[in-house]
DNA sequence: CCACTAAAGTTGAACTGTCAACTATTGAAC
DNA sequence: GTTCAATAGTTGACAGTTCAACTTTAGTGG
């Protein structure tokens, strides 16, 4: 008990230096992607996201609460985020008939475009930033790497392992 | 031109994968650990990453400007944070003595401690989500895919390139 | 059928970050 | 030495997120 203070497994030289690198190239790279996105197309990274899910369901709906496990969302922030759509008259929301506790989230022909107009310019982005400057060695590296540790982490005691599987595990790409 | 709309290098089956795989892992380790962290100490992540860069500079203080740009905040953002920084008590701001028009964010005895006691916590929380699951050779992968990446975000049009840079030469850890 | 717990979703208040406008000071041109 | 653009930093309004409280409906056990 009274060496606990020094069990502290600190990062040696090199981990700091991993861990620098990876705070500064993941949150530039979001920062970038976000900022693009935003000039090109008045989308947040999370509108955008949203649109995705949606636009890659069947019936482009989803209940309000598998669409927030998609995007890692909090039904709370979904709530707010689909008023802001729906006022711009990119989602509307329906009555589930099953449970009447229910609602669905339905993209809009108007909000579909809007996606379709985003996404050439956000694929291109990710691909200039994140896939041009690695090999495809690395690439595969990475995949694997995000794969164990999204793994590890949905496998953590307090993590919401349900939420994280249903992402991982989510519809295949168009 | 007419084929423009189809120049879109769209994202390969695998490259969507990894892309998914990145977003999952980074997303739900930055959650992660700022849950982790706010529940231990009350602190959020820039609270911590502010706190660390004055702890790590000359004299426990630092130019706003200086503290904006290593924490890649803005000016504003930074303005606030401090505002809230000194009615806690950790932080104080000095007038600057060469450039009047200049204040120095000076961290507090108190503001230390708060850094001392947080930090174990955190450094085990990055140690046991990132370092942990992967193996020595994925380590060192990762650390020259990041600085592979940061470099490239670095040198693209558009971004603050000296700011990144002073962050990636950032003061050596203590 | 009744009670009770859990789940689906919404709402409003408080908080944090962003944006544009602003003050004050510096450095440079002339 | 005056003018002017640039820099340092702050401020207030606004937008998005979180948190706790709330309503409504489902399921579950007696």
């Amino acid at each position: 008990m009274a060496e606990q203070q020094d069990a502290t497994r600190w990062l040696t030289r090199d981990e700091q230096a991993v861990w620098r690198a990876y705070l500064v190239a993941t949150n530039m790279l979001a920062a970038r992607l976000a900022d693009d996105l935003e000039a090109a197309t008045g989308l947040t990274n999370s509108d955008y996201e949203l649109l995705v899910q949606l636009s890659e369901s069947e019936g482009r709906r989803l209940r309000m609460t598998a669409l927030a496990s998609r995007s890692l969302s909090s039904k709370s922030r979904l709530s707010h985020a689909v008023s802001r759509f729906e006022a711009r008259g990119w989602v509307r929301r329906e009555q589930c008939e099953d449970d009447r506790r229910g609602a669905w989230a339905v993209l809009t022909d108007e909000g579909f475009a809007v996606l379709e107009a985003a996404a050439p310019l956000h694929v291109e982005n990710v691909r200039r930033h994140l896939f041009d400057p690695l090999s495809a060695t690395e690439v595969a590296e990475l995949g694997r790497i995000c794969r164990t540790l999204a793994d590890h982490l949905c496998g953590v005691e307090g993590a919401d392992a349900e939420t994280a599987l249903r992402v991982m595990g989510g519809p295949a790409p168009a």
